[in-house]
DNA sequence: CGCCCGCGCTGACCTGGGTCAACGCGGATC
DNA sequence: GATCCGCGTTGACCCAGGTCAGCGCGGGCG
């Protein structure tokens, strides 16, 4: 996680079956463990800090996320950290990749996580037997298409407005979708936080502390509850000092 | 193209075979026009201004454009409207919407323009029979994907380097690729380039004439000439004034 | 022909948020 | 225990670019 060390990737490997996994059979992995994908898979532990890949890596796999949490980036030639994402558990990583000999981006664990590997291999060979299977990538794909299409929009909103949509989808994909008042886990970073929404991170600690004042949120550091989501909302969609009239 | 004039969408269609097309067999449709996607496609004119579909309607085509220029955008519950790409021939539409029984985007045609529909059904069945076609898509879905990670990152950009990376990538896909001297069309107004960048008309227009100034452009309008390609590269890699060293 | 309207351009002004600096804190290391 | 270091927070300052207003021009239309 520091700037300046940078871990050397390892991993734990072990070889997998899916059957009887927690996940169950919505899971992208247990849909390739049949047919000719069967007995490919493995799991990986890692550490928090430690990378999945790196952007430049020969990539010949998917990863399925089945716990802790992931952070998503890419670094520009100047050197600036542009955070594409937070993957949590039943999230794919590598989809961006997965017609590229190498990884696109960066995937580092922000949390103690485990990960299933899918073989490209085994994920050409499915596709070629499985009209289901071929549906299910195509719809990541596009999903992940569209989360993209809607982050551009977020930038052009005010900070109010790019915090209150991440808590609010934050909270809405954490495991149990709690939007109600329960307290989560933020495992990222107020920088990564910065990176990801483009603002700096004094901005976010700002906006932060605001909507604490203004009673919408609680929490310190990396656990918050969200004490008023209706207002999160409203502050979602015109921001915190009432502006312009839709 | 107007605010408030909504033209209906109307396309006059024409079946299509490809065998003969002047964009060869690298064109996606020609890879679709084989096995069971024969005889399947079709091709459309559009008008400036014709939609070829709104975000909402429901979706079952994709289009591979074959002339003219499109804009491809979303309208914000706000009403704001996000430019998301110009589409230029050998481009596809809809890609976004593939795995979607509803269009996820709009797509307007900024000059007269024709398209090659390709069925989704007559796609899924050769999906299912070529890997070769499979690969394309997934290839293009991933390059579609790049290219918003791309842009993601422009947002965090300055004004100038903004227009420079618009250019030079307007520039680098045209028909001919001529980075150099030669003048180029530019179809699309100011405001759909300031939408596309998140800055303000007004922004894009001052950027233009302080480009021009500064020698790097020349041309009024809707037509440009690239005077001088690594200065405009150094814009876009610095700024215009010159700014915190990589 | 005159009129209108949308577009592009420019100037003046203002503000959201970036930048810089300082400080408190908690965890790791010795 | 003392030291260090990265993180989060806060304050002060400033500037890139948004906003508002005005103007010229070219194209469509009565």
């Amino acid at each position: 996680m520091s700037a300046v060390a940078i871990p050397t990737r390892r991993r734990r490997i072990e070889p997998l079956r899916c059957t009887g996994c927690e996940r169950g059979s919505d899971c992208l992995g247990a849909a390739l463990d049949e047919g000719s994908g069967a007995g490919r898979m493995s799991r990986g532990h890692l550490e928090r800090g430690e990378h999945l890949y790196r952007m430049g890596e020969p990539s010949d796999s998917l990863y399925v996320v089945s716990g802790g949490a992931f952070k998503s980036y890419v670094v520009s030639p100047d050197g600036g950290e542009q955070v594409l994402g937070f993957v949590l558990p039943g999230d794919v990583l590598g989809i961006d990749s997965l017609s590229h000999p190498q990884f696109q981006s960066s995937a580092v664990a922000i949390a103690p996580a485990r990960v299933c590997r899918m073989p490209a291999e085994a994920i050409r060979l499915r596709l070629g037997e499985s009209p289901d299977f071929r549906e299910r990538l195509s719809a990541r794909m596009g999903r992940e298409i569209q989360r993209l299409q809607r982050l551009l929009h977020l930038g052009r909103c005010t900070a109010e407005q790019r915090v209150a949509v991440f808590l609010l989808s934050q909270s809405a994909q954490s495991e149990g979708g709690s939007l109600a008042g329960r307290p989560q886990r933020l495992p990222m970073s107020r920088r990564d936080i910065g990176q990801f929404l483009g603002l700096a991170t004094e901005t976010v600690s700002r906006v932060f502390t605001r909507l604490q004042d203004s009673g919408a949120l609680r929490g310190r550091r990396t656990s918050i509850e969200i004490r008023n989501v209706e207002r999160l909302m409203e502050i979602a969609r015109v921001g915190l000092p009432l502006r312009r009239g839709s």
